[in-house]
DNA sequence: TGAATGATCACG
DNA sequence: GTGATCATTCAT
């Protein structure tokens, strides 16, 4: 798919002055080892169509949770009921609530039978801003959705999504052909014992990062 | 720093 | 059943 978009990748054409390319991630992008695919996610682009309207951010924060024995993982005390679409097909949507009135939003990764998946923590909102805000009960566009709970609130994600193909076109990820200039990492946020992993990636210098 | 707020899980 | 915990957010 083509789209024109203001700057990017000018070429001859007097009716198509400028485009790019853009795809939606497939399988195989998911299908990949979970700290490669977190690092990749960032710069690319969230899409939800629900409800007839489109909303979609620039992900610029990530967190990597992978394996059985990873402490911080949900998945470390094997499967249960929640997690088990962490234990399935990569490319699809781990959906939890937590602290009893918050939604996080997770992409599976790697093969099925091997728990494994990236948190979305930050967005820059970019399209359905208004609904965004509505929602959020906010304006400011840095605190919309700058966190894991505050971007599945703008974007209207809940438990309904859990287990949703990310293939899907109700929700699913779009290479814009952007590329990210610097890559920061740190330990996981929100998780008490393990702190060496540094698994949480983002944006260096973006301000929609969380916190 | 602590309250909100309820699903989830391990235990028995 | 019961109680502790929780990949958070917001106000104080």
């Amino acid at each position: 798919m083509l789209r024109r978009i203001e700057g990017k990748g000018e070429i001859n054409n007097p009716i198509i002055k400028y485009f790019v390319m853009v795809t939606k991630l497939d399988r195989q992008f998911y299908d990949r080892p979970t700290l490669k695919v977190a690092k990749e996610l960032l710069g690319k682009y969230l899409v939800v169509k629900m409800n007839g309207e489109i909303l979609s951010g620039k992900i610029v924060e990530t967190e990597a949770y992978i394996g059985y024995k990873d402490p911080a993982s949900h998945a470390y005390r094997g499967m249960t009921p929640r997690n088990s679409v962490m234990f399935g097909d990569p490319g699809y949507a781990y959906v939890y609530f937590t602290y009893g009135m918050h939604h996080c939003l997770n992409l599976v990764t790697e093969k099925s039978g091997y728990p494994a998946a990236v948190l979305l923590r930050a967005l820059e909102p970019v399209q359905g801003i208004e609904t965004m805000q509505n929602r959020r009960k906010l304006k400011s566009l840095t605190d919309l959705a700058s966190g894991p709970a505050k971007l599945c609130q703008a974007l209207g994600v809940d438990l309904k999504l859990n287990g949703t193909d990310m293939c899907s076109d109700i929700i699913y990820v779009e290479d814009r052909g952007e590329t990210i200039e610097k890559i920061g990492s740190s330990s996981r946020i929100g998780i008490t014992e393990e702190k060496k992993r540094k698994w949480r990636f983002f944006i260096r210098n973006n301000e929609y990062v969380s916190r």
